[in-house]
DNA sequence: CCCATTTGACCCTT
DNA sequence: AAGGGTCAAATGGG
């Protein structure tokens, strides 16, 4: 039950607000994907804008919402939602919701990218770093074995899992980033994540 | 001043 | 009615 990639054909409930009820079953089928990591994922490769937070009812931590810092430029319907869902060893959960068109050129084949390994990545509007984190797994994890979590987004069983999230994410982020060291991560939401103090 | 975050109201789905 | 997601005005920092 880790990183739980399920679609939600259902018409963005975003912007159903503006049309009123146009929802139903539209071709609109956007790609939810999580990722859980040990500190918030401050930077991922994109620029992204908080535009909310919410208290969720079944944690005890807010939710925070982002969503691409080019979606206004660019018509980047890119969001993510962020929010703490441990605390011990503190847990984030990162989920991604839709796809940064802002970014498609680099977008083409991302399997492709990886078998010839060569670069995926590019720095030009990117003031922080690598484009493209999680999102180039999408279609491969599709077609894969969406059987373990499909609705069951609780977090239940984490407790015995947070060390597969951590070896996992560190193997993953290897080898989406080739050029990077592993960690580079650790790195960088050592000294940007501050969830308590600041 | 400009722009990103904050924050509560608003809206949609269940 | 409750819970979750988004808007947008106010706020604060650069």
């Amino acid at each position: 039950m880790f990183h739980g990639a399920d679609k939600a054909c259902k018409a963005t409930p975003g912007t159903a607000r503006k049309s009123s009820k146009n929802n139903s079953n539209e071709e609109e089928c956007l790609e939810q994907y999580s990722h859980d990591s040990p500190t918030p994922l401050l930077n991922d490769g994109f620029s992204w804008r908080k535009y909310g937070q919410k208290k969720i009812k079944a944690s005890s931590h807010q939710r925070c919402y982002y969503r691409c810092a080019y979606a206004k430029d660019r018509n980047c319907n890119a969001k993510k939602r962020e929010q703490q869902i441990q605390d011990s060893p503190s847990v984030y959960r990162t989920t991604y919701v839709g796809k940064h068109i802002c970014d498609v050129n680099v977008f083409s084949e991302p399997d492709d990218d990886i078998a010839n390994g060569s670069k995926m990545i590019r720095f030009d509007k990117m003031d922080q770093a690598m484009p493209d984190s999680v999102m180039p797994r999408l279609a491969p994890v599709e077609q894969q074995a969406i059987t373990i979590e499909e609705d069951t987004d609780q977090i239940m069983n984490l407790e015995f899992d947070i060390n597969e999230f951590l070896v996992d994410d560190d193997q993953l982020w290897e080898y989406q980033f080739p050029s990077f060291s592993p960690g580079f991560l650790d790195d960088l939401s050592e000294f940007d994540h501050n969830p308590f103090l600041v």
